[in-house]
DNA sequence: GTTAGGG
DNA sequence: CCCTAAC
């Protein structure tokens, strides 16, 4: 039995065909890249990782999880039990609105927090999709449910949305009952959009619908049978609210995952087990140099009080998320750093005031706004003391990444691929951009009050976007007409102001923050940290990951050459002649950081190239034909000098025969 | 780390 | 300007 599942990770566009690589048909490979093809593929390491172990845990069940009794996409109710490993209650997930979910079902998750996902339904037939979940803690549920139906017209899926979810973990029955309420309320209010066509949009942290043309019951007793794409991939549209909170199931699920005794359990304990691992993913990445990992909790740390918290934030973020366009974004509690430049109030981390950032268009830009919505706990409070702006990104966009992969690579090769193009932007510097009502900042000098961006404007229009550190609009130090030190007239030090200034872009440095307070308020609060982002489609096949991921490592910025560097190149070689680019460099170019001998060694291969060619062929700012003249002797005389060397070796070594 | 050369 | 073989 191969079971629906769906599984958001905050990106969009990433599919993963369930069917046994085993059993994987040609057809099935070739739907497979299409979909990746057609959908750009978004990359993350978490992404790759999370995938490619959903698929093999997947697969993994599915080899062992034929039930040739089963006739068709039904699963007996109680085959969706899970007996409990805990003490704790099961969860209990029910589908409240039998008419509207008639085929379909619910599912459940628990094992985020713990739970072990004893789910009983009334009136089930086919597990179909596991929609999501809110990982908060182990003490509460916080699946979310969703029903799916095939629609007799056309086979789409149709989205019903009236589920009852009970945690009874929660032994507060209000609290259930609110839950349970907010789940609905919100659920049928997706329902009538879903139904409209608008589930596209519903990008959010909540949920999302993926109006797959799929039917959503290509679910087959039969595993040998083609299943190639059983309308079932991971969409990975939803990230959770909270990576923090995201909490281990005990050990022991492994060996319960990897038994695949029985359909259900098979199917839920694999799922447990996958999110799991997607959790270990996450929090391997969010522990990387890029993030700011805010304190984990641990289990049971947040009481249920903090959990109904969690969901009403949740509930209240839901509607502006909800308009989101399907694209991947990550959402990401980031405390703000309290240092004395950026707290000089003495403001604790509990006194942050809640922003939700969230993606908003194309561009990559993450706008910020006053939201109830926070990850987990945070109070919504401005504390403005000493008109600080204070804001908690909580989530960036995530540029999308294109990533081809051959049909015939295999997941590992696919996460390969993916971690690679993302770690060649991450390696690269990003830097952050500020959008105010859709106006880029682009003059960091101004104050955040100049700019409009205080404690008393809402903040619903600021954004954030990041960037590749290729300006678009370079500050570097115009060209003057002093020329570089020189080496047999001037002492190393007296470099030129022009090339000093330059100093500070070495290859791969980021440049360095702008005195703005806009930037310096981001950058100390080191929550914009180098999420990926580029905006154009990044490609990385893993057969030449090499050379494709030369590609997306960020170039240094191109600094074309002034005639004064020229002039300094020109009267260096003169004198130390070709082939000595580390002396040249030395003598002439010592403290312009930015120029490294290779630089020099390839300025005079274009040097002479330009020499060469005629007048009208030459690009860039022209370069007086004297110096030109002079390359063209200083390279005609080393070149001859090292032929002569040559020879004289030779003749020695021959000599010495 | 430098140099040389192809891209 | 990048990459890398060769030293």
């Amino acid at each position: 039995m191969v079971l629906q599942k769906r599984l958001d990770y905050g990106f969009s566009g990433f599919q993963v065909p369930d069917v046994p690589r085993s059993t994987r048909s040609a057809r099935g490979r070739r739907l497979f890249k299409r979909k990746v093809e057609d959908r750009q593929m978004c990359a993350f390491e978490l992404l790759a990782t999370v995938a490619g172990d959903l698929l093999q845990e997947r697969d993994s069940c599915a080899h062992s999880n034929t039930s040739p009794g089963t006739a068709g996409p039904v699963i007996a109710q109680d085959t969706v039990k899970q007996e409990p490993q805990d003490k704790e209650a099961p969860l209990k997930v029910e589908p409240c609105d039998p008419g509207s979910c008639d085929e379909s079902v619910f599912v459940s998750d628990g094992a985020l927090h713990g739970h072990n996902g004893n789910c009983t339904s009334k009136e089930s037939t086919h597990v179909s999709y596991v929609e999501g979940f809110e990982i908060a803690s182990n003490s509460d549920f916080s699946a979310k449910v969703s029903c799916a139906e095939r629609t007799k017209e056309d086979g789409n899926q149709k989205v019903n949305l009236s589920c009852k979810v009970n945690g009874s973990a929660c032994n507060e029955s209000s609290s259930k009952d609110k839950f349970s309420h907010g789940i609905e309320q919100r659920l049928a209010s997706d329902e009538q959009k879903m139904v409209n066509g608008t589930a596209q949009d519903t990008c959010s942290s909540e949920y999302v619908m993926d109006l797959d043309n799929k039917p959503p019951a290509l679910v087959s007793s039969d595993s040998s049978a083609e299943v190639p794409f059983s309308g079932d991939h991971i969409p990975c549209s939803y990230f959770p609210k909270s990576w923090d909170n995201v909490q281990l199931v005990n050990k022991d699920d492994d060996e319960n995952s990897s038994e695949c005794t029985q359909p259900s359990t098979r199917t839920m304990n694999a799922f447990r087990s996958l999110s799991r691992i997607g959790d270990r993913r996450i929090r391997k990445i969010l522990a990387s140099k890029y993030w700011k990992v805010a304190p984990r909790l641990k289990d049971g740390e947040l009481s249920n009080s903090e959990t109904r918290r969690v969901f009403h934030n949740r509930k209240g973020c839901y509607t502006r998320q909800r308009s989101q366009r399907n694209s991947p974004y990550i959402r990401r509690k980031l405390f703000k750093r309290c240092s004395t430049s950026t707290c000089d109030g003495g403001l604790s981390s509990e006194d942050i005031s809640k922003s939700l950032v969230k993606g908003v268009n194309g561009d990559g830009i993450a706008s910020v706004s006053q939201a109830s919505s926070s990850v987990v706990g945070q109070e919504a409070s401005f504390h403005s003391r000493g008109s600080h702006v204070k804001l908690s990104i909580k989530s960036f966009r995530v540029p999308e990444l294109f990533i081809e992969v051959s049909e015939m690579e295999t997941v590992g090769s696919l996460k390969r691929a993916v971690l690679e193009a993302v770690t060649a932007i991450l390696g690269g510097g990003v830097h952050v951009g500020v959008v105010l009502q859709g106006k880029k900042v682009r003059d960091d000098n101004k104050t955040l009050l100049q700019t409009g961006i205080s404690h008393h404007d809402k903040l619903e229009t600021l954004g954030f976007t990041l960037e590749p550190t290729l300006p678009p609009t370079p500050t570097t130090p115009t060209p003057t007409s002093t020329p570089p030190a020189l080496c047999h007239e001037d002492p190393p030090h007296l470099v030129p102001q022009e090339i000093q200034n330059s100093s500070s872009s070495d290859r791969g440095s980021v440049p360095p923050p702008a005195d703005g307070s806009v930037d310096k308020t981001l950058t100390d609060s080191r929550a914009l940290v180098p999420i990926p982002t580029r905006v154009e489609a990044l490609s990385v096949v893993p057969l030449q990951r090499k050379s494709r991921q030369s590609e997306l490592v960020q170039r240094r910025m191109r600094r074309p050459f002034s005639v004064s560097e020229v002039e300094a190149l020109v009267q260096a070689v003169e004198k130390l002649g070709t082939g000595r680019w580390r002396d040249v460099k030395l003598c002439a170019f010592d403290n312009a950081k930015h120029r490294t001998y290779v630089d020099l060694k390839d300025k005079w291969k274009t040097l002479v190239h330009t020499a060469r060619i005629s007048p009208q062929q030459r690009r860039g700012e022209p370069v007086p034909q004297e110096l030109l003249d002079r390359v063209l002797a200083a390279h005609a005389y080393w070149a001859h000098q090292q032929v002569k060397v040559q020879m004289k070796q030779q003749n020695e070594q021959y000599l010495l025969i």
